[in-house]
DNA sequence: GTCTATATTTAGATAGAC
DNA sequence: GTCTATCTAAATATAGAC
């Protein structure tokens, strides 16, 4: 009842070749991509809340129905900019973390990506989208797969850092991934309420002064102490 | 341009007395409350996007016009429905955390808090109000107010936990506090996407068995590992 | 205080000219 | 592929009867 119509046309977002065909100008690029820049930059500013069509073509001024053209729907345009925002991420950051190898670097890490991210809010385009998705059936399916990439390099970077030491076998990647990714999420959403972003600058000094602490429990045996 | 009205009727939610005046049957006790508590449903059930007035009044069984009347629009509502889960929440797990000494304990509660509002959405309700504050600058000023009471609950409880231990020095409260409740946002979000609430229910297994690790780093002093 | 309209705006979506 | 115009459904909000 709320989102309406299912996609009938163009389905195929993540799958066709983005290339310049004609040297057409300004408007002969690729128009999805301009369609979904201005989607990505609507939730980032307005939120899921206030991403309708119309708020969606004036932010990227073109035509409103441009999107009903290329996605179908909104809901359409909303799973695709989930996609190419999940495969853009993990493909900007997969080097960077596939070197980590210890609790420092993945912290120092975290602080750059947050910032990066912060800085044009990727993370909070996904934590919108994620609670659009409790009245947008087809946006939930679509973002189980744009969160996926993300997800495996998360869970590289802290298989590389638990190695093969103690905590390795009490504490799972996937768990010690999703505890990450979430964290993430809930950081963005509470910067909705807290626009400074002081709150998440301070938590990770905090975190970055604690990892000097744990890193011995990665490498070495553990003592307990009285 | 989204939200329309501002709110001139009836804003005194949280001061009013919630006594039963008439003994008037059904209709006669607080109807406030009612629509509050369908408001509260409808957030759990399809999220910020789906909660239109409309909705929320047909999921309470009461005329749509009395959210207009009682709280002026749907924003005022959503406003008084964040006040009443923030106090609702402190109120309810307040003697809880009070209890709190070890990081053991602080697990455990963590844990049944995590599996109480799972049960009946509190936390994804405030997640979901908190992405709908992007675009609806009362209810941002509101959930500011109605998160305090519950962030103050955790940062008593990490302060108790803590103690004046080695950790505490470089670790500060407010920081924890931010991050655990930070933490529970983003979970609650991950598990829009995946409604089995499997992993939660894994990371805190995980994170049970790693605070008997990090305990004895909060009463004892530290020892560095070759 | 509550209900039945109803006014008004906005949103999603489509038809058809270009 | 893009634009103008428009249809329809839904949402917010109000007026006025009860």
């Amino acid at each position: 009842m709320v989102a309406g119509r299912t996609i009938t046309t163009n389905v195929s977002a993540a799958t066709r070749p983005a290339v310049a065909r004609k040297t057409a100008a300004a408007s002969g690029e690729d128009t999805r991509a301009r369609i979904i820049a201005a989607a990505v930059e609507t939730l980032n500013e307005v939120g899921i809340v206030g991403a309708s069509a119309r708020t969606i073509a004036r932010n990227g001024e073109f035509n409103q129905a441009l999107i009903f053209y290329h996605f179908g729907s909104v809901e359409g345009l909303l799973v695709a900019a989930a996609k190419m925002e999940g495969s853009a991420r993990s493909a900007r950051y997969a080097e960077k973390f596939g070197r980590v190898n210890t609790i420092a670097e993945l912290v120092t890490i975290a602080r750059s990506v947050h910032q990066q991210e912060q800085a044009d809010g990727a993370v909070n385009v996904l934590s919108q989208l994620l609670a659009g998705s409790m009245s947008a059936p087809a946006l939930r399916v679509g973002l189980l797969e744009a969160m996926t990439p993300w997800m495996e390099l998360v869970e590289q970077a802290v298989r590389q850092v638990l190695g093969d030491g103690p905590l390795a076998a009490m504490a799972p990647v996937s768990d010690m991934a999703f505890a990450i990714s979430s964290l993430f999420l809930g950081l963005e959403l509470m910067t909705a309420l807290d626009p400074s972003g002081q709150r998440a600058t301070s938590l990770f000094d905090t975190v970055e002064a604690l990892s000097a602490v744990v890193e011995p429990l990665i490498s070495g045996p553990l003592t307990r102490l009285p």
